[in-house]
Parts: C-alpha cells; sequence; structure tokens
DNA sequence: ACAACATAATAAGGCAAGCATATTAAATTA
DNA sequence: TAATTTAATATGCTTGCCTTATTATGTTGT
C-alpha cells in the first residue's frame, strides 16, 4: 500500500474544511437569530446574484435538480424571502425573485458570512489566505468544467 | 451594502468544492462497484489511522457525536467491514477494528481517491497545487482548535 | 463500603439536503 | 395536429448527521 487511505486526502480536507466553515456559518447565523440554513443562505446568494430568473436556471446555477429547487423555494417562499410569479413568456414557468424582507435578511447574512471569514482565515497571513481562495475560485471552475463535459459524454 | 451576499464567499465556495469532489469520488465509487458511501469511507480513514479504539475516541477523531459513530458502525458492521469487540479493561466500551475483508475495500478506497485528487488537481500546476493542499491543511487545524475552544468557552 | 456522579454505548426519533420517478400542463417541432 | 420536449411539482426515498433518553458500568468522595 503505497497510498494508504488517509483522512488527510484532498477530498476528506475539503470535506472537512466544508463541516467547520458550516458550522462556524450557522453559529453566526444563530447568534444574529436568524432561521435560516446555509443550504437556504446559498439559494439566496445565487438568487441576489443572477436576479429574477426561472426555476430550471437557478437550479442549474445551483448545480442541483429542479425538484431539489422546488423544496427550498417552498420554504423560502413560506417565510416570505422569494417570491414566485408566472412567467408571461411561458405559462409553466415561473420567475422567482427576492422579497422585500429578504433585503434585511440578505445583510444580515452577508454579515455572518464576513464574520466566517474571518475566523476562518485567523492565523494565515493575507498573502496565503489569498492565493488559497484565488485557487479555490479557479478550482471549482476548472471542477465544474469537467463535470459537465462528463455529463455531455454520459448522454 | 459593501459586500453583498455573494456566492463567491469562501464558505460557499469551500462547500462547493466539497460536493463537487464528493461526486467525483463517488463516481470512482460506483465505477469501482464498491457500496460504501464517502461519509462511510471518511470513517474507514479514521479508523485506519488510529488503529484499534474505543468508539467514542474514534467520535472525537471523526468530530461527530458518539451517536452518529454508532450509526456508521451499524452499517459497517452490516458489510463486515469493521468488528465490535468488548473492551477488557472497560466493560462498557467496545473496541472497533477493521476486519480482512476491509483491507481489500480500503486499497480500492484510496485509488477512487487518487483519481478523484487527479481529476480535481488537473490543469493546475503543482505548485499551486501544494501550495493550496498545505494551507488547507493548516486551516483545518486552526479551525478545529478555535472551535474546541469555544466549546469550552461555553461549557 | 456506599452513595453520587460521570462515562460508554445505544434506542428512538427527528431534521435537512438532496435524489429519482412519475405526473400535469404547456410549448415546440415535425 | 401529432409527437416530443420542457417547467414545475407530488411523492417518497436515502444519507448524514443531531438530540434526548436509557442502561450498564466505572470512579470518586465520605
Amino acid at each position: 500500500m503505497r497510498t494508504p487511505i488517509d483522512p488527510d486526502s484532498i477530498g476528506f480536507l475539503i470535506n472537512d474544511l466544508a463541516r467547520q466553515s458550516r458550522a462556524i456559518f450557522e453559529h453566526e447565523i444563530e447568534a444574529a437569530n436568524l432561521t435560516v440554513t446555509a443550504a437556504e443562505a446559498r439559494v439566496l446568494a445565487h438568487m441576489a446574484r443572477t436576479g429574477a430568473t426561472r426555476q430550471h436556471l437557478l437550479a442549474d446555477s445551483l448545480g442541483m435538480t429542479p425538484m431539489s429547487v422546488t423544496g427550498f423555494l417552498d420554504r423560502l417562499e413560506k417565510s416570505e424571502l422569494v417570491e414566485r410569479t408566472p412567467d408571461p413568456k411561458d405559462r409553466r414557468a415561473k420567475i422567482v425573485t427576492l422579497t422585500e424582507r429578504a433585503s434585511d435578511i440578505l445583510i444580515q447574512i452577508s454579515q455572518a458570512g464576513r464574520k466566517t471569514e474571518q475566523t476562518i482565515s485567523e492565523g494565515l497571513c493575507p498573502k496565503e489566505w489569498d492565493v488559497f481562495y484565488r485557487t479555490a475560485l479557479q478550482l471549482r471552475r476548472n471542477i465544474a468544467d469537467t463535470l459537465v463535459t462528463d455529463q455531455k459524454d454520459e448522454a
């Protein structure tokens, strides 16, 4: 066994980081008396970036199935953070938008995000941190590309 | 809104990477005709590193509750990858070990891990990759430290 | 020696984040 | 206008955790 199975493998490592940062983020969220989950916040973040869109486009952006998005939107709509309005150009489709009530929450969420970032990057010199962040961005793009290519291959 | 909520925030970014790499890993696992999940593989990896241990120590190592570990071990025991034996020094405790059958699987898992790593790091120059990996390791350690400190503060 | 407390594993049950499959209505293409 | 595709959803599942008891034990203080 030259390379035995190892908790320090990059896959496990990234996963650990994700669980850790999610824990910190949720801690901050709770401290701010918010009731959204990290995954819900992610949906809101994508919505904030893309603006009013159809659900299936949002699903693409999030990298999940339309059905999964439906689930998130159901909850977010109940919390009155998003709205579904019929698409006048396609009566099957719905356009989702953030409500006014959401913008308040969004600000608090981004504050929680910033605090999380501070906690995480604490003790790392800014330069290292910057390199790490940029590499992470690049990695995500690379992997996303290879993933869609593979999907096409299967079809 | 100076720093609006953003899918490129480090928290979301790390989470995306985790989901992506998990997807690739599970793809490899399936291709190898294995039936373990990524989380189960993680448990096995920790067990391989630490050797025979009591369950609650394994739980510490994994950063989860003893009850969660019980669940994983139940499944892994049914797959005959781990064994629970009574601890002669403490009749409440159980020592968990990997079975012989596991070592086979372990090798295949680590191969899947290596392939995953290759896929992920593809297109990144080795030096960047190395810096990224090392920073990730350091981050995990840092965060783990601050997390346990905070836990103590709460108590 | 014994009461009080702490610890190891587990049972029961819950919640969140997805997924797959099937359905319905509407749009598109042939 | 028939056949196919697409948009959203209902239903129901799996996985990865968690919390809160409960039951055996161990440990500690008196």
